[in-house]
DNA sequence: AAGGGACTATACAACGTTGCAGTACTTAAG
DNA sequence: CTTAAGTACTGCAACGTTGTATAGTCCCTT
């Protein structure tokens, strides 16, 4: 029903394959003969046919993005940069929830959707190691762990010493008994490990001892997550005076709890979190966390598809591994001022 | 390089139309041959190549999803659950972020992706009424406003009755000065103009006076736009004891202002939102909203693409209605109890 | 015993596009 | 004036799949 590249040389009285250069910008055509297929084009509205292109082509100018959970505020502003990336190359960016299961991402590595994409920016949840070593050629590049020596290419911040300068920052503050939410057992949980090991480094350097009882596991990491950790933390014992939450959600939750119970943040518990998300900026008090530089991983991993994807020089070789750079932000949860109740 | 029904159908020493038979569970293929397709199809770890049975078939198995920004938690839901629905049908969902610009959002009901979707569930913001129409046959369903008549099937709460009952719950606590901020003067800002219609409905319903300087604009739905709104409210003459936000994050960005200045909500000012965001469920004081049945918005919207895109009896036919349930949420904001500061 | 139907399997064409090979014409160089 | 190089355009085949048409086999009915 929609027109083809037939019906557009019927009308400008061209070939078939004539339309197809004036389309694909080949250089030799004549300008009059441009302008009258041109024409033609926009009188039949016109459009290429994406699936017939792809399989003559082997190219579907689709790459997919694969995030664990749309809804964690931190990969939905990813989601938005990465597609912002990928329109500027005028690809398209088909976005996968995994759900963080392991046989979801097992499948998408196996080369679920094969043909249908170009290109995988993947960041894994509950795969890690070998396991991420993609079976069919398809490019893929990894985001959010620092995975050594991995299979692929891969974008991500130092989580162990974004980590650490959050925990320090809580040290250099005169905390001494400084928790942690959000640690992890699986072997797979790499970002868990390397939060806990950032927050397990800083304390010693400060000269503070390890101590279990501070390192509250967390299923997931969502806000109920977080408040039902700090209630176990205000329960206990010996209670603390800081904590670090591995991410902002956490963090968010771990705040609601302190509020609610009256403890004065940050005058009895500072607390700081990790991603730097849009909430954290208008929770009560503000949250400090650790931002990293979301719009340059965006663009670094979009540029490292393109590069593999290119059939340039450039396309083989060994994985790459890009750091990108993070901030401390420091706001009201663990540098005070504002109506931090008490 | 990847294999095809040729080579598949070259090792079980069948015509390649068997295979395809196979692959498409058509009933008379002999159970012999099947076992001896399936297991060529397994040992070549055959994959059928989308692209080209969407160029034979024009189906492509993927449906678009376009919303306005992805960020914004309430979307950042739908958009979880559609997929969901999707692939119970095996749909791929693509998902479009329009950034709310007529442009963009023109381009997608022009028909930008044409060959390459079945279907489009569109959440449109900069665009209302006749605009809509989709030039290509492309079945489109909207999601989000009321628009009557309107060119395309469509799913959606009674926004204004719902607004109602937002404000309503306001005046049955015995609140009198009910503002209202999200207004938006925009024509096409449908959501908008719904929830001020329901707001003043229930006003005049309760026998209170209509008051413009009750009635804040915001630019967009953002945390910072409710803040400072509300700021706005509480410099004015004659501030409010009650606040319905069109969205929970003005709400939550309002509740940021007010308890920064140290006024207690519910105690001075009630608030209430829309939407029922899971942030509201944690912010300090827990937020009062109007719960939309989202997952049903989702379910409906994916199951009448089907419908149209069934070649069946009822594949034709007028554009739909379907109007979906709303919960009035009652939390802290507006009902007390937990540790609201004052 | 003949006819009809259900079952099993096949061959061929087409979907819309692009790579390759090739033709005809023009211009510049020797 | 011939030859080579470049320009402008065309035709054919192929990408991998599925719908249609067809043919042969077997069993059941009349």
């Amino acid at each position: 029903m929609p027109p083809g590249l037939k019906d557009v040389a019927a009308r400008a009285g061209v070939s078939i394959k004539t339309v197809s250069n004036v389309v694909n910008g080949y250089v030799h055509v004549a300008p009059a003969t441009r302008a009258r297929v041109q024409a033609a084009i926009e009188a039949l509205g016109y459009v290429p046919n994406i699936a017939a292109r792809q399989l003559r082509s082997g190219r579907s100018g689709v790459i997919a993005l694969a995030v664990p959970e749309l809804q964690l505020p931190y990969f939905a502003e990813i989601a938005g940069l990465i597609v912002q990336a990928a329109e500027r190359r005028s690809w398209t960016v088909l976005i996968d929830q995994t759900d963080g299961l392991a046989e979801r991402e097992r499948n998408l590595v196996a080369g679920l959707r094969r043909h249908a994409i170009d290109g995988l920016i993947f960041s894994p949840l509950a795969l890690a190691g070998e396991e991420l070593a993609l079976r069919d050629g398809t490019p893929m590049v990894l985001l959010g762990e620092r995975i050594w020596h991995g299979p692929a290419d891969h974008v991500a911040i130092d989580n162990t010493a974004a980590a650490a300068d959050a925990t320090r920052h809580l040290t250099s503050l005169g905390r001494r008994r400084i928790a942690a939410i959000g640690v992890q057992d699986r072997p797979s949980a790499v970002t868990a490990h390397q939060r806990l090991a950032g927050y397990r480094a800083a304390l010693t350097a400060a000269g503070l001892a390890v101590d279990p009882a501070l390192e509250m596991p967390a299923e997931g990491f969502h806000r109920a997550d977080g408040a039902a950790a700090m209630a176990r933390l205000l329960d206990a014992d010996d209670p603390p005076d800081a904590v670090f939450c591995f991410n902002d959600l956490l963090a968010l939750g771990a705040l609601r709890t302190l509020l609610s119970r009256g403890v004065s943040v940050p005058g009895d518990v500072a607390v700081i979190g990790f991603d730097d998300i849009e909430d954290g900026r208008f929770s009560t008090p503000t949250l400090s966390t650790i931002a990293p530089d979301a719009p340059r991983i965006a663009q670094l991993a979009v540029d490292l598809l393109a590069e593999r994807l290119g059939d340039g020089p450039a396309a083989a070789g060994a994985p790459r591994e890009l750091r990108v750079e993070h901030r401390l932000v420091v706001r009201e949860s663990t540098a005070g001022t504002a109506g931090a109740a008490g």
